[in-house]
DNA sequence: TCGTCACTTTACCAAATGGTAAAAAAGCAG
DNA sequence: CTGCTTTTTTACCATTTGGTAAAGTGACGA
């Protein structure tokens, strides 16, 4: 009884199967007028503040509408529809998130890289809350319209940076830990300060920015973690 | 512009204000007849399932209520509406999410007490993984419904505990880090195997249950950092 | 100045959603 | 078995929501 309902469910968010091919830059025109470029621009803005704060199913496009000052049918004349302005969200970001680590250089200091990558992340913490907070609704919800992306995309790179950090252990340039896990615990401290914000704001006693204080505090953590 | 968005924005999901109070176990009647209880119980177990995967805004009552096998004007007539099961749940949620840090003893052996602490949290992760997510979804949104019960429940709560563990740094049993830093990378180290699972999904090459290496691996992270 | 094309607005819709009223069906104490 | 209460179902409803059609407005080159 309770099997059937998360089938039914799973279909009614993942209701059209390609669609991230759908919202995807058209290859071909590639000129965008002026006003094509600022709307589009409001647009995704808006849509990114909404859907980073409630979710793809709680977000309206009247919501996104009016965030971004214009009329919904208007908003329709630039997308295709509610899910084609979440997956164009969606695949800007992928690049976004993943590069701190594709920045991550085999051939640098071990420890350095490690430490400059979680450095990295906890700026993005600071700069980007609403972006980490998309991404963090979109897995919480089962990942419907991101699990290609995160197979075809976030896969490789973390398979290969996992091996990177594999063979510097194997060097003894960085302490043994399981490298899958290693990543996993940067990830959960670092965008914990975005996603649990107000969580945050409520326990941090007027520290000016708890985000400062998180930056020293992973530092040595890490550090003591991964010093060999 | 934005900014009056904003606030109409949160007056649709704050709309009743002392909502907390509507929903609590009365005071007076205690007596539940059989079907009740049990119906109540399925209502709240499938809301759990439902608020966990979509967040507030995103669940809807005929959702629930499938869910719950029952009509959805039955659903009604155990609870005064979405907003009352939701509270309800999060009345329930909170006692069980601040009882492994109740639980850790002043009088205890420090190092093990705080390492017993994370196993739980790990624990947690493991066998109620809807509730974090649960949890998760609320305080992403701006933990509308809930931010009284983080003031009034968690926040005394996480003081004391932060006391005792800067105790504990003071007398040399404890590496000295900030204990609220630290706190806060317990949670989300632990919460992240259950509020990312589909990712974790993704990346984990066919391990049995990730959350065994997470234990393993968090034992070895936060023992490093904490043996003084 | 006019026609054309890009953009915007107005007026709608069908479906979904939270919720209600009241009738019907179960339970159950006597 | 009966009368009363509790529970459930059957119709509804008003609003919201994603989306469309078509009329209107504006910019701009010929």
């Amino acid at each position: 009884m309770t099997q059937s309902d998360t089938a039914q469910d799973q279909a009614q968010d993942q209701a059209t199967g390609t669609a991230a091919e759908t919202a995807q830059t058209p290859p071909a025109e590639k000129k965008l007028s002026r006003i094509q470029q600022r709307n589009r621009k409001r647009i995704i803005e808006a849509a990114l503040e909404v859907f980073a704060q409630h979710g793809y199913r709680g977000a309206t496009l009247d919501q996104i509408a009016k965030t971004a000052g214009l009329s919904k049918p208007n908003i329709l004349y630039y997308f295709d529809g509610k899910e084609a302005i979440h997956v164009t969200l969606l695949n800007q970001l992928m690049e976004t998130w993943l590069d701190p680590l594709a920045e991550m250089d085999p051939n640098g200091d071990p420890l350095e890289e490690v430490m400059a990558y979680i450095h990295r992340k906890v700026q993005m913490s600071r700069e980007y809350p609403r972006e980490s907070r998309l991404f963090a609704n979109e897995i919480l919800q089962g990942a419907p319209r991101m699990k290609p992306h995160l197979i075809s995309g976030l896969k490789p790179l973390v398979d290969e940076k996992t091996e990177v950090l594999r063979a510097w252990m194997q060097a003894g340039q960085l302490a043994t830990v399981d490298p899958r896990h290693l990543l996993y615990s940067i990830w959960a401290t670092t965008q914990h300060y975005a996603d649990f914000e107000v969580q945050i704001g409520v326990l941090s006693p007027d520290e000016r920015d708890p985000i400062d204080g998180a930056d020293a505090y992973l530092d040595t953590m890490f550090r003591k973690l991964l010093t060999p």
